[in-house]
DNA sequence: TATTGTTATACTCTATAACTATA
DNA sequence: TATAGTTATAGAGTATAACAATA
């Protein structure tokens, strides 16, 4: 319903395009939690390992610290964590998992794992796991810092014929 | 700079990711476009066939025709594209490209190809290839409408362990 | 002086509705 | 009455800066 079939024929329009879809439906699969996508990440995030504080948390999650406040008094206020004292540092909160937090994140999980499958449903299994693995290596490799804008610099020099 | 190692290792996190990174080095591309990504988009539908008016360039972009009303200012007055008044239909405009705005066009295209190129450079060249076939199927059915969200509902039934 | 967390403010998008001129 | 385009307003989301408590 968003577009013809002449012009978005390249990758910027089909990337666009599945991302969108697996926003609208994990957003949906996710409606009855506090702050929706990120609150599942922190829910995930939240109860491997030692209870992380805010900050940290901020930055595994790409996000500002002010909206992570938002984010937790959000999730506190539905039972889902709780914020302790850090007993080595009085400045910070340890952000732990409840009882209910971790049951509804198994069942988030659950919920994700039917939308990933609806998501890759028309490619053979095959198929399904080379796309998932070069998406996690171009990802990676992404995350690695190696997203430095090579091309905008190098870009004048090219000049020529369409 | 935004993620451990540990959470983070599903579909939902790889696609986000290079989205974000295409995003952000098309964005860097398209830096001297009005209305950026999408002002690049306006241009490359114009010009292709009939000039279409501003609703149906609404349409086939996914926007709402108030943005796509400003999106247009702001292109007209960097003299990019014209509108036009429509001889069947008095209260449509016609919107067609100028001379700098094809010329700006040619050259956005490059840029483009160099941006795709450098995102999918880590992969071999017949991978780039089956990832895009692969992207460009599930994009291609999805907005073919089969986006219906078929999961939502039948979550409930499944209740499990973990 | 720097850092954790909170709060308040401003700014950007987007969505909605109202208005005009045509049909 | 419905449609193409414009304009104005309100809301969500985000970013920025200032603040208190602690290191």
């Amino acid at each position: 319903m968003t577009t013809p079939g002449t012009v978005r024929d390249d990758l910027g329009w089909a990337l666009g395009m599945l991302t969108r879809s697996y926003m609208r439906a994990s957003a949906a699969a996710l409606h009855d939690v506090p702050g929706g996508p990120r609150g599942y990440q922190v829910l995930a995030t939240v109860g491997r390992d030692e209870p992380p504080n805010q900050l940290a948390l901020a930055h595994q999650l790409g996000l500002d610290r002010t909206v992570m406040t938002y984010l937790i008094d959000d999730l506190e206020k539905a039972g889902l964590v709780q914020r302790r004292p850090d007993p080595a540092d009085r400045r910070a909160r340890r952000v732990v998992s409840t009882e209910a937090g971790s049951a509804l994140l198994c069942e988030l999980e659950r919920r994700l794992i039917a939308v990933e499958q609806d998501l890759l449903g028309p490619l053979g299994p095959d198929e399904a796991t080379a796309l998932r693995d070069m998406l996690q290596r171009l990802a990676t490799r992404v995350d690695d810092g190696a997203n430095a804008c090579t091309v905008a610099t190098e870009i004048q020099a090219t000049g020529g014929a369409c």
